[in-house]
DNA sequence: TACTATGCATAGTAACACGAGGTATATCCC
DNA sequence: GGGATATACCTCGTGTTACTATGCATAGTA
C-alpha cells in the first residue's frame, strides 16, 4: 500500500471508530486491520499520536480501565469530536468523488 | 480542503491527464481545477517538481513546443509510465474501498 | 505604460506517517 | 520456574510530500 495516501485520512477513520463504540489505542489497531481486510496497518508510531493530538484539540476523551485482567487506556468521542466527524467525513467524499471524477474521464 | 488528502494522489493524476493527452504545466493546473470543480487547486510549487521527478523516473518525456505564440514545455505519457498508471489506479481504488468500507459501517 | 494572465522554475517550510527504540505485564509452553 | 510471545503504552528522529514565497520572462489588454 501507498502510505502517502493515507494522509489526512487517518484523523476520520479513528474519529469513526471512537463514534461506534470507546476503545484503546492497540485495540484500534486491531480493528483497522480486520475492517481494512490489511489494506490498513496501523503502527504504534502513527495511532499514539494521532490520540494524543485529538485529545489536546478535545474531540476525544480519555480514561483508564481495567479489563481482561489488562490497564488499558480507552478514548471515547467527545460532541466537538462528533461535529468534527461528520465534516471530515463530508471532506472525504468531495475528495475521493473529485479523484473518481479524474480517473474516470 | 484538506490538503494532505492529497498525498500520494497527485501522481496517478497527472499521469491519467498525460495519458489521455500530451500536456504542458500550466495547462494541466487549469484542467484539474476544472475536472475537479474547483476541489484541487494544484500549485506550481507542487506540480513542477512533480513532473520533473516523473521525467527522471522515465514516466513521462518532455519536448519543447510552440503553440498559440508560447513556447511550452509538453509531457507525454511512456509505455512505462502507462504500466505504472494501472498500478496507481489499482492501488487508488483499493485505497479509497478500505475507507469507505470503515466509514460506512 | 501598467497590469493581468500565462508559463517556467526552485529554495525553504510545515505536516504527516513511519521506523526504531524503550518500558511493562499477562499468557502459554517447556 | 523460565523463556518466548502477545499485549499495551509511549516518544524521538527521519523521510516524504505539498505548499508558500519568490524569481524570471512574455503576451494580451486597459
Amino acid at each position: 500500500m501507498n502510505k502517502e495516501m493515507l494522509k489526512g485520512t487517518t484523523e476520520v477513520m479513528v474519529l469513526k471508530m471512537l463514534a461506534q463504540e470507546p476503545m484503546y489505542g492497540y485495540g484500534l489497531i486491531k480493528k483497522f486491520d480486520i475492517l481494512s481486510k490489511g489494506t490498513f496497518k496501523f503502527k504504534e508510531g502513527t495511532l499514539y499520536p494521532i490520540l494524543h493530538s485529538l485529545e489536546k484539540n478535545k474531540l476525544i476523551e480519555s480514561f483508564w480501565e481495567i479489563s481482561d485482567g489488562r490497564k488499558r487506556k480507552y478514548y471515547k468521542i467527545t460532541e466537538l469530536g462528533l461535529k468534527q466527524y461528520q465534516v471530515k467525513e463530508k471532506e472525504w467524499q468531495v475528495f475521493s468523488q473529485a479523484i473518481n471524477g479524474i480517473l474516470e474521464i
